[in-house]
DNA sequence: GCGCGACGGTTAACAATGAAACTAATTCAT
DNA sequence: ATGAATTAGTTTCATTGTTAACCGTCGCGC
């Protein structure tokens, strides 16, 4: 007989529905008061922790598709949190960065969204928190690892 | 001066891009061969593992929304995955079970998500895997409390 | 009984998402 | 040089998710 599955113990599923209640959680510290998005905030968030860079960097550090990346652009630069300027070097490329505006919205989120993460984190002691992240960077890894391979799945399926 | 703010180490997000990979990978196992949607097979998940029950019952146990459930529903029942009954004891209701194709593809597909789960997980050590489960079990409370909890930035706003 | 609020579920309207096609600029091999 | 292949980014379109309104049914107070 098939051993049972439950679907609430299934990590992914769990993963999904936790993370989705975090999302949303703290999508409210930028949501209500600055009208922004998550893929808005995000990459609001990697300008002004890095500094100016193409759509692409956004890209790469947020994991968002580039669908995504170039409608949060197109959205933050009409409501003035930033400016983009083709590269002279390369007129594919736009060089992205926080207006002052938009660096004072940064300024202001960042410490609620501290506080948030303080938050979580403190049902965890301090050794879990470690072991916490241990476990994320192995995770994240094996997660790298099986979006790439081919299933069994797709080879049965194809 | 504002602490840096690095969106790779926020938890909410480090847990959305961990979730959107593990369940695309895994939702590979269903989609391709059966053509079922995350949330159909949610559906079928929790008809096959526990018996008939009512579309709210599934809403309880997925932490899906009722319109979501109610299109997976549709659509099962179309693809001939499971039956609707109106409940003779309340006519609101509707009795949901696997038909018995839908139950031979819901045991076609758990070897398959078992698999995929042993997978993730054989990256940990034992004793990893059980603090794993504790962090989840912590972390899956506190996004309940702090997903109703009215945060500070709601009451600036409201 | 009978009206009224709550419940189960569906429908409709709207915004967000993702895959693929597309444009323009650049690189590279020849 | 020159054209084929690549890259950056946008647009388009089909799918999905979300919110609110809605419909029929039920429970409860009177």
């Amino acid at each position: 007989m098939t051993p049972a599955f439950t679907i609430e113990q299934f990590l992914p599923f769990r993963l999904s529905v936790l993370s989705n209640r975090l999302t949303r959680a703290s999508a409210r510290v930028y949501s209500r008061r600055f009208r922004l998005s998550a893929p808005e905030w995000r990459t609001m968030a990697v300008l002004g922790r890095y500094g100016a860079m193409t759509a692409n960097n956004v890209v790469d550090r947020t994991a968002m598709d580039k669908v995504r990346v170039s409608r949060a652009v197109a959205r933050l630069t009409s409501a003035g949190h930033l400016t983009r300027r083709v590269d002279p070097a390369d007129h594919r490329r736009a060089i992205l960065e926080l207006t002052p505006q938009g660096a004072t919205t940064y300024q202001q989120i960042v410490p609620w969204l501290h506080a948030f993460q303080d938050e979580i984190l403190s049902t965890l002691k301090t050794d879990e928190r470690d072991a916490l992240e241990t476990m994320l960077v192995k995770l994240e890894q094996r997660s790298v690892a099986m979006a790439q391979t081919r299933t069994a799945d797709d080879v049965a399926a194809s």
